[in-house]
DNA sequence: TTGCGTCTTGACCGGCTGGTCAGTAAGTAT
DNA sequence: ATACTTACTGACCAGCCGGTCAAGACGCAA
């Protein structure tokens, strides 16, 4: 092995190679030794590294959501109004075609973890906190600056994570990945902004135009 | 046993012997020992039923789809004008804590296998399809009435669910889901007619009252 | 009673998989 | 050279689980 040989580059190679194999496979398909294949070491380094097949999980799944909490901190940082916020925010989420499929199926599989054992729920528990946190921020600078218009900024943060896990959801059950990603794109970013700004949407009982 | 003799009445008894333990352990967690136990049978019955795990499995599914899809029809047909309707599909996905958050555990697992299996993905749709009936009857209906004002009937049906989907993901991963049930519900009431009504939000750039 | 079809049982098989462990290889200090 | 540590290997084990099946149990008609 050229890279990743010391001990804490290893451990990451058998995370990305964990993260690989639930994506396709599914948390409680997964194998330990397909993860020792797929990261090229024999069987027995996986327990090496790791306690056991749930501890291996229960990190891959903390080190997925800190890196994509981090990505998206980063890309609202980054966009400085708040409707730019929003749109950053939302290429994050649906990045590409199949790419963040892969991370949205794993996503899938911790809540169905969460829902049922507490180890994985606090993990679900602190991305959403950490989502709802940025959410939450670029609500309130929209509301300050008079370009959104809510009620209470908590509570559109979480309608809009609820919104974004609905399509999500959806969008990954869909046939057809790559045809429907960009409609799901831009209906995420439409319907967002449609309920941060609602004075934008046509008013009751006649269309615009 | 003196109910659930006959053969039909069986097939039963283990589907709702299932949905209970799938509620509890998850689908990949679940044994056909386990499903026999529960329905107070020998494991040999459930093969004998059922042509595989994966069969019985699936028509679990199916059997739960098409019951809570003829739930949620009554019941919009029950209410006789639109908001009615959206109070009524709310009271139904969020009918009691506990209660359906068994159907709903399922239902999370049902998603997970759905976005690997073909067979799972199929059953998955004709759910999505039939809430999005359902949900469009209601918007047209209110569109027409004048209640609502929304530009695309279809688009709003699909928003619409995906708010339904993930207030309940959030809601299922809750810690204390007796406690924080009603205020789920209750968002989803007032987040939904909102989305519907957009007259009855605040002007943009000032508060109400 | 006999025979037959349906339903039920539980022992059993075979494959899989998480986890263990004895052993090896390589590095390093002495 | 020797001893000790760290990283890694892969055979092996024990238990589990889906699925099979031979052997009943029960009801029922002839």
């Amino acid at each position: 092995m050229v890279a990743a040989s010391t001990g804490p580059e290893r451990r990451l190679t058998l995370l990305k190679a964990a993260f690989r194999e639930v994506a396709e496979k599914g948390f409680s398909s997964v194998t330990l030794e397909d993860i020792a294949l797929r990261a090229g070491v024999s069987k027995g380094v996986t327990l090496y590294y790791f306690d056991s097949k749930e501890d291996l999980l229960r990190r891959l799944f903390a080190w997925l959501i800190d890196s994509i909490l981090a990505r998206m901190r980063e890309a609202v940082a980054r966009a400085d109004d708040p409707v730019g916020k929003v749109r950053a925010l939302v290429a994050i989420i649906f990045p590409s075609p199949g790419k963040n499929r892969a991370f949205f199926r794993a996503y899938m599989d911790l809540y169905g973890l969460a829902a049922r054992r507490e180890s994985f729920r606090e993990i679900g528990e602190r991305f959403y906190a950490g989502c709802l946190e940025i959410d939450r921020g670029i609500v309130e600078e929209g509301v300050r600056r008079g370009v959104f218009a809510v009620a209470d900024a908590g509570e559109a943060a979480a309608t809009m994570r609820a919104l974004f896990d609905g399509l999500v959801m959806r969008w990954l059950t869909e046939k057809d990945a790559e045809g429907t990603f960009s409609s799901y794109r831009d209906r995420c970013e439409r319907e967002l902004l449609a309920y941060l700004r609602p004075g934008d949407r046509i008013p009751p009982a006649m269309g615009r135009r």
